[in-house]
DNA sequence: CTGTATCCTATATGATACTG
DNA sequence: CAGTATCATATAGGATACAG
């Protein structure tokens, strides 16, 4: 009888939750190393480089400000970010209800060096294109 | 005739490129932004906090040291790094072959922004734990 | 306006076997 | 040792429709 994939998964899931133990910072930098966690934390500080609005934004602004995030990726993140204490989501009761978010002090503290890792990308973004470049005329 | 998944994909396309047309460093910060880049950018650097071996690696150094990882991965997000000029590849015809990758020195400059991310996951790892758990109890 | 629920596809990722 | 190739699967992520 052939190992089954639910074995398979169950010891590779063994692995790693081994390899958490060890090191379980790991879990928390993977969550964080997350592209839209990037870009929704750069957006909430500061609005970023793209189109600059500080401070609290709301859903639609940041729908709007993150063009290629969808619907449920937006909102998916934004619970993670407030679960893990990152973002306050504030509901007003006016008509139509009102939702902000606005960065905590956990957040801040972490959107600091979001920005080191995007300004780091504005800055070398040109030198990797070369190199991307380079190294694909290399190998053909 | 309902619109056909190649033409939704196509459209999509087509937005998220106008985004990165707008921002073309997002396409960067997204690729950075990833677990296996941060785990072997902060492991290449300085060999992180969980089993610290500084300097160049050999291919299964890494492969030991960031435990959760399958050789495709490894191998596919070293490529990735090398194409993008953050990381060297070389190669020494040794009777079995050797392979070490080091960092360049524009690898290193990420490898800082890469150490925040790290040392801060670390740092606040039990309060976001703390919130995880709060955030859970309240919602059940 | 701000979501939630459902369905569906593409991609990421892992397991496995094979190669120089 | 250091991969490459292939297959299988889980998850990410998007489209759409509906709800408070």
């Amino acid at each position: 009888m052939t190992t089954s994939a639910a074995q398979r998964r169950e010891r590779a899931r063994a692995e790693y939750n081994a390899f958490l133990a060890v090191c379980p910072s790991h879990q928390l930098l993977a969550r964080v190393s997350d592209k839209w966690v990037t870009l929704i934390l750069s957006a909430l500080g500061s609005g970023g480089d793209c189109a600059g609005e500080p401070g609290a934004m709301r859903y639609s602004e940041l729908s709007r400000l993150l063009a290629g995030v969808s619907q449920k990726m937006l909102t998916q993140t934004l619970r993670s970010l407030e679960r893990d204490g990152l973002v306050t989501r504030t509901v007003t009761p006016t008509v139509p209800v009102t939702v902000t978010y606005a960065l905590t002090d956990l957040g801040l503290s972490l959107q600091h060096t979001m920005r080191a890792l995007k300004s780091w990308a504005e800055t070398n973004m040109d030198d990797v294109f070369d190199n991307r470049a380079t190294y694909d005329e290399r190998v053909g």
